[in-house]
DNA sequence: AATAATAAGTGTCAAATATACACTTAATAA
DNA sequence: TTATTAAGTGTATATTTGACACTTATTATT
């Protein structure tokens, strides 16, 4: 019944922290000074928060503990997404001084399991952070090197992102608690990368039920004020199919 | 440059794979006969394929493996869906003795990779099998008990088929190259668990274009022979939007 | 040879949804 | 007072969906 050797050294979650802000999709990535033999000088390099998973840890909880760390916050929107597992994706010669800061074993194969994380951006206080390790925004279409297989984990994410926001109303956890129907629909132009009709979106997502009107307004706005809006997390987990281009009367579209 | 420790006794890869057959979705499991100590008879026990990833392994070349070992098919849809790594997954002692006579180290603590794979079973010829180990075709609705947490992991196939097959045009994986339109909606009808009216059906195959007709038709049956169809495996390919629920022009239905 | 049985194949109309599109309003800034 | 800015609103057309019933081609039965 007790298990004995340890995964630990082979096992790790990687977590892709989406945000919005500044009409932009945002990444919370790490960035270390790290010294290069070589120049003498430190190379600046990115990755994407992660660590390996305890021996008590299933996959959720290392991912949950990942963004606690770095963010503080606890019931985030956080799912997994894909495993990545390649046998040499972190056997690099250009990550190779970035393993050896951080993994006690740094010859050791390690699969990761990757998550996407969705969060209200201005609920994070950012840890100061130290000489050595700072974490930072970094907008998607400014998206550095990243270290290992890292990029194209990102990319992995983007494209889930981009196709979930359209089947799942998961795109308020990009949001504050209040929104605006304009603030909704410049995330939704982010992510998709196209632009929307301004009535018919705003149709849709009243229709949808998904979201409810508050009587606040914007102040101090220099055009008319918009309305907030708050999204109806318990309507939507209730009806999960009475959403966005699934039917209104909760069928799916496809086949009658 | 080289990778010293072993993933090995740490990570696998299942594979979840779907059959239809006489109108029935199915499953492929492997049965052994284990011998029960107590009882001094052989139990009965069932598991999902599945096997340690290996060290030039990757995950998807490892779960191809594991598919073309059993089916002797290759070229297979095979796609991963979910990561189980509960600490305690294996750990259960009435999945011991299935443990201790396929592993070396049935005490190591392994996470998997889950992988679905729909093929046409009328494809498959399932190797003799020895007496203490065999592949089944199980019809979903009678799936047993299985091993360690692999209940869990079809239920999660399961219900990631359900979705995909709505979004995506795979059904045509579990029939044979050709087939009628009557087995294409039975196929339709089982895995959506909904009758689906048989005009309009049609009518949304054909106009999503990834299916052609052929001049021939069925011989034999006592009734109007069906005309055979075969999937158009590029065309689906090269327009992914312009099917199913996504609109004819290509552009999605979500937002104008 | 005639009849029964079976599944294939076909068309239309009404309702719902999607798409395209332009002006008015409320606030601050100049 | 005027300009600027983004919010907010309605309608008409095109497309898609959903509901629905009879004819046809074949073999089986008598």
């Amino acid at each position: 019944m007790s298990i004995t050797p340890s995964l630990n050294p082979h096992v790790s979650t990687d977590c892709v922290i989406f945000g919005f802000s500044q009409e932009t999709l945002r990444l919370l990535l790490i960035r270390r000074n790290i010294p290069n033999r070589l120049t003498e000088l430190n190379d600046i390099l990115y990755a994407l928060p992660g660590d390996l998973v305890k021996d008590d840890e299933n996959l959720d909880t290392s991912a949950n503990r990942v963004l606690a760390e770095l963010t503080g916050l606890k019931g985030i929107y956080l799912t997994q997404f894909q495993t990545f597992g390649d046998p040499l994706r972190i056997a690099k010669t250009k990550d190779r001084a970035w393993l050896e800061s951080v993994r006690q074993d740094p010859d050791a194969r390690v699969i990761t399991v990757a998550y996407m994380a969705l969060i209200d951006s201005h609920k994070v206080n950012l840890q100061p952070g130290s000489f050595s390790e700072e974490t930072v925004w970094v907008p998607i279409h400014e998206v550095p090197e990243l270290a290992f297989d890292h990029n194209e984990i990102y990319e992995q994410a983007l494209a889930a992102l981009k196709e979930r926001v359209q089947m799942q109303p998961i795109g308020f956890e990009l949001l504050p608690e209040k929104f605006t129907m304009g603030q909704l629909q410049s995330l939704y132009e982010t992510i998709l990368e196209r632009d929307l009709d301004k009535r018919n979106f705003r149709r849709k997502m009243i229709n949808s039920g998904v979201i409810s009107p508050l009587t606040e307004k914007q102040i101090g706005v220099s055009n008319k004020p918009a309305r907030y809006y708050v999204y109806n997390r318990e309507f939507a987990q209730s009806n999960p199919s009475s959403i966005f281009n699934l039917r209104m009367d909760g069928s799916f579209t496809l086949f009658n």
